[in-house]
Parts: C-alpha cells; structure tokens; sequence
DNA sequence: TGAATGTTTGAATACGTATTCATGGTAAGG
DNA sequence: CCTTACCATGAATACGTATTCAAACATTCA
C-alpha cells in the first residue's frame, strides 16, 4: 500500500513558532483575532518548514472538502467540455476542486454515493434527462446544487439556462422572414428541458406564421450520431422534402450536414440548416453552421458563483436566470444580413 | 456556512449492535476476522440504520482518499473527452472518484496543490509538453504517477502509449505506395512526444522512399485551429503543392480540411490528408478521414491498472507499454485496399 | 489433561485540525 | 482608581475512523 507520510503537523509548528496549536490554527485559518506580531511569526515559521495543513483533517472539522461536483451525461458531446472548461475555471478561481461523473457509461452510483459520503461541497448538473436518482439524492439530503442548462418547474434550486424559448423562436422568425416555407424540425430527446423549450420555440414561430410543421416534417430521436444522420437522409429523401432543417443543438445539426453530404444534397442551395448552442466547432468551415450562442462562460460564473453562495451562505436564496442568446448566421444558411426582422 | 450534519457514526451502530466501535470498523474494512454472525448483526444494523462511514475521518486515518486526479491540457480538444471517458468508466470501476484540471487556462498550482496537500492517490498526465511544474511536484512528494499518451525517457513511471513511430511510419509507407510523391507534413508543437514520434515515423519513411522532405513541404504551430487552417492554405496554394498532407493529429486534420475547403481545393482528388489518432468524429462524413486509430480503451484501462497497483502495492515497478495502432483508411484518401503494403 | 496456538473482541489510542472555554492582560470610560 | 469590555492566547476537547494491545475464549495436539 503506498502512502506518503505527511512531514509536519500544526503542533510541530507551534512548537517551532513557542505558541500553542489553537494559534496556528488560527493563523491558518485567519477567521480569529491574533496578534499582528504573533502571526507574522507563524507564517514565518510555516514558510520556513514548508508546511501544509492536512486537508482531510480540516475537512472532517469543517465538513467542507473544497470539491465540487459535476454531473455530465455524454462527455464526448462537443458542448461538454466548453461547459466544463468554463466551470473549472470558475472553481478554481473560487479554490474548488472539480470531480466529474459521466452518467451515460458510468451510471450514477458514484455521484450518489459522493452525496452520501459528503465528501463534495456542492453539485453542478449539466443538461440531462429528468430522471435522476442523483439529483433525487441531493435535493433530500440538502447538499448545495446548480443546475446549468437545465430547467426543472418549480425545483428549489439554483438553475442557469439560456432563452432557449425565445432564442428558437427568434430562429424560426430568421428562416421563415428569409423564405423558408418547408421547415423541418429535427431534435434530441425532449426530457431535456433545453431541446423541449427550444423545439416550441420552434413551433411557436411557425404556427404563428402559419406555416405549421406536417409530421413528415418532424423527427426526433435520442443521441447518437448515426441516427440523427440516418434521421437527415430519410428527411431529405422524401417527396417534397423540407427546405429548411432547424436542429435542436448543433451537435444534432453537425449529424444532419453529414447525412445530407452523404445523400448528396447541396447546403445552402438546397436545404437550410440550423443549430443551436454556438459550439466553438460550429464555426468550422465545413460545418460552417448558422447558430444561435449561449453565453456559456457568463452562465459557468453565475452557476459556480450562486453554488459558492449557497455553501457559504445557507440562507441565501436560489437564483434562476435566463441568459439571452444571439443569432449567428453562417453558410447553412443563406449570407445576407437579417434585415427585415 | 452551508453544513449538512452526519447523522451517524460508527459509535451509534456498535451501540445498536451491542458491540464495540472497533468491531464496525472491523466489519466494515473486511480485512480482519469477525464473527460471521456478528458480522451480519453489524451489517443488519448498518442496513436498517442507513448508515455512511465518514470518508474524510477514512481518508485521514488511512491516508487515501478515494480519488484520482487526471491532468489535462486542452479539454475542448476532441481527444481529451474521449480519454477522461475511458479513464473515468475504469475509474468507477476501481471505486475510485475523477478530479480534473485543464492546465491550458487554469494553470498547475491547483494541481501542485493537491499534490502537496495529499487529497489524490494517484495522477493521470495525458498528452501535454514536458515542461510541467506539477510533473515535477508530483515526481518529488512521490505520488504514483502514469502517464496516457506521453513518453519520458528514463522516467521511472508509469507510461502509457501507441506505438506512435512505427504508426506513422505506416502511415508515410502506405501514402508512398498508393503513389504518392510530395508529401507533406503540418504538425503541431513537437515538446509533445506524441507528435514529436510520429514526425519522427513520417520523416523516417519519407527518407526511405528516397522522397525525402523539403522545407516548403513541412509546416507546424502551436494548438490553434485557425493556425492550422492557414498553414494547409500557405501550404496548397504554393507553387507545386504537395499531393498529400499528413497531420500530427486528427484535430489537426480537421484544421487542414477546413482550410483545403476554403481554399476550393478538392480532397483527395487534388490531395490527401492523414490524421492520427482515430477519434470518434473523424469518421463523420464530413471529415471521413483516414487515420491510425489508437485502442484508447485499452490504453485507459493500462493507466488505470498500473496506477492502482502502485497505490496498492508501492513496491510494484513501473510499466511502459506501447499499444499497436491500426490503419484506417478512409475517403480523404484514395479508397482503395492495401494490398502492397 | 495441559500446553500451545488461533480466533474474536473491547478498551484505548492516534490521525491533525477547529473550536470552546477559561484566563490573564490591556484599553476605554466614568 | 475602579469597573467594564475587549483582545490575545493556551488547555482541553471533539470530529469519526483504523489500529494496536491485551484479554477472553475456543481449538488443536500430544
């Protein structure tokens, strides 16, 4: 069994130093009134010998363990890690620890058991189905959650999302204020709150143009590449097909561009394509994708921002934004400036 | 302060059990010898009561944590999810908690501190440059270290990699046997082995075809995709532009695809790419690039492996294991089998 | 049967810190 | 000068578990 054994405790200090251990603690933890003199003394002492307090120690007094935890469902999904490069920084500009748990091939044991053990401070859930034993889990034992880009009705938690209503509905306006007549949906699995909130958006706008959206025009399936691909092609491939594709997100449009290439239909001549998200990818030339974007840092920092509020605060309230969003459009659609909206 | 308190301890369920503290922790370390019936009177009681070991008082008494940390360099790299994925399921497999730090942004003193500080059991550097203030704190405290994708000569760690030389090496044999002649290189900062071998494979087949590798016919940057981008159009819109470009990486290739479709020229009919790597979405249609894949998976699970056995067993060597890759061949390529090779 | 060995258990202790309680000292206010 | 309040500090304790030590008991072997 390896272990490494911890060279220096706050009793060697305070010996060093000629006071007791309590004053090293305070010293360390700087809540408790010490003498100015006294206190350069420790520190001196503590540089000196190069001392670190035992985390596990403080954590076990404290029953604070300076770790988040995030929740992600596909880590692979592009978007994924843009979210969790936003939130490590976050944390670590907050002295968070981040520990990540991929439910899709992981399951939730892990996350669930660490909300058992205490051994995180709080939880970040990313964008996920509703069905969760870990968020059931955590809202029962209390510990402190955020939800980023996700939206539960009337939960008691801090929950971070964009305009996804408003921003589909602005894309809708776009294509149908463009030409558009035959627009098609295609999406993800609509227990998430995003791709649900994002798909009426969609519908709204176009119910209220009049146009509607016929069954053929509609398809839905849960992630996975392939399907959203083999999804396009069947879409595409129907008499009088569609001559527009809003997706739900844009890695659902990248699937739907690669069916479409492969079923040899031409893009913007053809068929407009839309995403959702504004993924850095989505700028690549040979998505080349019109979007709209969330800000996802700003809605990183309000997230870990209201977790750290709550861990430090219990009294502090849940916050819930909407972060507006902004259209972005690229070759999928047609190059010209969006004038009569 | 947010708190949630522990309800329970293993006091109250020697109490409940009519046993002793000792006892409740012998029952729940399994490694000593219990009474099996009261072994099943403590776990009945432990059962019913619902009770959770404190896992910081563990830590503290036995020096371990439960958690791993794994150190990244650029999250949003498309590779980096697909390793933290494999490395996270073996993992949970081992019972062990993922902590995550992506150095690019957030710098290394998170992780030098968590070194320092012994809330980790072990470290994970995936591919990233040598230079590395936490390689260094970790190599000095003595943590057990391994690396995925990263090769140091004479390390005295664990070291995990495909055979990145030999690989490209095939991959500069198979572009010079479908007949192929100005082959180019565009590759990515050369600090990291990974890159720096497969050069290497290239260069060394090259040479041996009596090709050889001009200047204007080799190009490299640090990780940037509009770096990358601008290079493969320097590169193809030279006079007398390569007929073949061979990348570092897949990233890197998607970065050079982007660029050859900006710049209108036709792949492969005008010229090949190669990436490296393998990774999921360089099978999507509008990459569909031919690669070398490496087993990810089994590179994952060698990592994990060799860590856990270091911290189980201190006396246990370090492994060094390079994995075989496989040529995929795909349409940024001529289609055709390999029969000469 | 007696000695030797092995098994099961409890009491006590240690891990390293934060915090409470008590004390001596110092400043403020009349 | 006396009282009151506050400041700075140390001794002692608590957090919850793992482990050592010793004792009680059971088993084996001659």
């Amino acid at each position: 069994m390896h272990t490494y054994s911890q060279k220096l405790n706050s009793n060697d200090i305070a010996r060093h130093a000629g006071v007791s251990q309590a004053t090293v603690s305070r010293v360390l933890s700087g809540n408790s009134n010490v003498r100015e003199e006294t206190r350069q003394r420790v520190l001196a002492v503590i540089e000196e010998l190069n001392y670190q307090p035992n985390a596990f120690a403080q954590a076990m007094k404290t029953r604070l363990s300076g770790t988040i935890g995030v929740v992600v469902s596909r880590i692979t999904n592009p978007i994924v890690p843009e979210v969790l490069l936003h939130l490590a920084d976050e944390l670590t500009a907050h002295g968070k620890r981040m520990v990540v748990w991929n439910t899709d091939t992981e399951g939730e044991a892990g996350v669930v058991n660490a909300i058992r053990q205490r051994v995180i401070d709080g939880l970040v859930f990313t964008a996920a189905g509703q069905q969760s034993a870990a968020m059931a889990s955590a809202l029962q034992t209390g510990i402190p959650i955020a939800c980023i880009n996700r939206h539960i009705e009337g939960g008691e938690f801090n929950q971070f999302a964009c305009s996804n209503l408003e921003g589909a509905r602005t894309m809708a306006d776009y294509l149908v204020a463009s030409g558009r007549r035959r627009i098609a949906i295609i999406n993800g699995p609509l227990d998430r709150s995003t791709l649900a909130d994002r798909e009426a958006g969609l519908r709204q706008g176009l119910q209220d143009a009049g146009i509607g959206l016929p069954d053929k025009y509609y398809a839905a399936s849960d992630f996975a590449h392939d399907k959203f691909r083999q999804l396009a092609i069947e879409m595409i491939e129907q008499p009088s097909p569609p001559d527009a594709i809003a997706c739900g997100n844009d890695v659902i449009a990248f699937a739907v561009l690669c069916g479409l290439r492969a079923a040899g239909v031409g893009v913007p001549d053809e068929v407009w394509v839309t995403g959702f998200d504004g993924i850095e990818m989505s700028g690549w030339d040979v998505f080349n994708l019109t979007t709209m974007r969330q800000p996802l840092d700003a809605m990183a920092s309000a997230t870990v921002g209201a977790l750290i509020d709550n861990i430090e605060n219990s009294e502090a309230e849940p916050r819930m934004v909407r972060f507006g969003t902004e259209l972005i459009i690229r070759g999928t659609t047609a190059n010209m400036p969006l004038t009569q909206l």
